[in-house]
DNA sequence: GACATTCTCGTACTAAGTACGGATATACGT
DNA sequence: ACGTATATCCGTACTTAGTACGAGAATGTC
């Protein structure tokens, strides 16, 4: 997972970038593949079954290929993950109106997000730290600032906004991804997990020791059906994050 | 990473309450050693190189055992993670003095949480989906719980903002984690960086197709020396967060 | 057509997880 | 004291995955 040995950002950008660049005809062998359906690909099978399934000789296969000609397209598996997230990020729905309130501006790029994530779970996975700052990243960034515009802040708030609505989506989204594939890949149904353990969660949620927890964690997860609810995360975590926002810009206005 | 082939929640959860458990003695060859150590010892592999880095082999190594050994005392990596999970959770501080504003609760929750992905960041990685119930992780709960009495809200509601809570403090740690692995794996500079990706930078940020991209991001970058600053994102998430909880039992009370 | 250049991909090495099974040590009943 | 059942130990070996290397094949240019 961890991958980055030889990190060569150079050529990663000039991957990212490769359609702005003017392609004049060289010598040597012509390629069997566009790096487009490799990734596109890529993106399939980790889409089906998460980034870890999503493995070079996987791929080669199904592009009807031999393991090692992927390496003539990238230079390995971690090149490959922020080409594919660039990939899925210039496809983004950018066509939010522009006449509503900020409220729903926000709602909008948070929701667009999280189907970013429902249709690429493992898009969740991915780090957040230095961005491959590539076309479709761009104009994500530039199409989510723009729709900010009317919270009448500062460039800097606006930016610092604008990745605190997008960690937390993705923290939720990523809660959710998550919770999915363990239900999915365990092959045990709650009702016989809960027999089966039974013993061992009355010493979790004995009265005695751990009253809150027994109380609360009995209260929550009869409410929300389980442990964790990811529809109700998401709508609690997205109103939280608007009255967050709207306290901040409150501060600046004289009200709303 | 996702190796839940033969996930045995019996077997974990046994491990997990291993000490509320009286051991009787049985016919049967000793341990060599006890599984606290194994634990222990993973714990600071990752703690220095990553969950990645905490594999089964390097772990019998730092023991001076034989690799097959480890599966002794556990199944398998994939149960091997909850165990220390619930070992470090056990061992929060979980002494914050209660005659506080529920303000000052919620952000030392906050900042007891932060420090634990400090000091360990793989827990940053690890899913949220069902948490294993071990002794650590109740303990937590129904500390946690506690600390949030005076928010006057009800018990699930309860529930909602401790899970809100410590899904947007992990995404943030995660945030924040990645980035320092990502800079201190890269052996390039900054500076080297820029110098060498520039054209396609002045692609990303050219003010004619991206104008706010460009403007607000080098603003961004500017203020803050980087894409992403891990102090202010912290600090901003927690501000946003206060005050959206705020905004929550604000509608329930008269005011605040 | 020679040449430099680029792409193709078979071979092979490495790292890591773990199934299997014989060897070994221990508690207990006789 | 001894046999038996049982738990632990761990060497061997198989599997999956990433990818280094290098010989050969194809292609634009002079």
């Amino acid at each position: 997972m961890r991958d980055q040995k030889a990190n060569d950002p150079a050529g990663l950008m000039k991957l990212l970038w490769r359609d702005s660049v003017d392609i004049v005809p060289k010598p040597g062998r012509k390629r069997g593949l566009a790096i487009e359906g490799l990734i596109e690909a890529a993106i399939g099978i980790a889409d089906e079954h998460g980034l870890a399934a999503m493995t070079i000789r996987g791929l080669a296969a199904a592009l009807h290929k031999p393991t090692m000609t992927i390496y003539t397209y990238v230079s390995g598996k971690a090149e490959l993950v922020p080409l594919m997230l660039d990939t899925i990020y210039q496809r983004m729905d950018r066509s939010a109106p522009a006449d509503r309130d900020w409220r729903d501006k926000v709602v909008r790029i948070a929701e667009d997000n999280r189907r970013l994530f429902e249709r690429h779970p493992w898009a969740a996975d991915v780090s957040f730290g230095r961005p491959s700052l590539g076309p479709g990243t761009i104009a994500k960034y530039e199409y989510e600032l723009a729709a900010l515009e009317d919270l009448g802040v500062d460039d800097v708030t606006r930016d610092s906004v604008l990745t605190h609505i997008l960690v937390v989506v993705a923290a939720v989204a990523r809660a959710s991804a998550n919770q999915d594939l363990e239900v999915r890949s365990s092959a045990q149904s709650d009702e016989e997990w809960w027999r089966e353990n039974a013993p061992f969660l009355a010493l979790a949620f004995d009265p005695e020791k751990f009253p809150l927890a027994a109380r609360i964690g009995a209260a929550a997860g009869d409410a929300l059906g389980g442990a964790f609810n990811a529809e109700h995360s998401w709508t609690f975590a997205v109103d939280r994050m608007i009255d967050g926002i709207e306290a901040l810009i409150g501060r600046g206005r004289s009200s709303t």
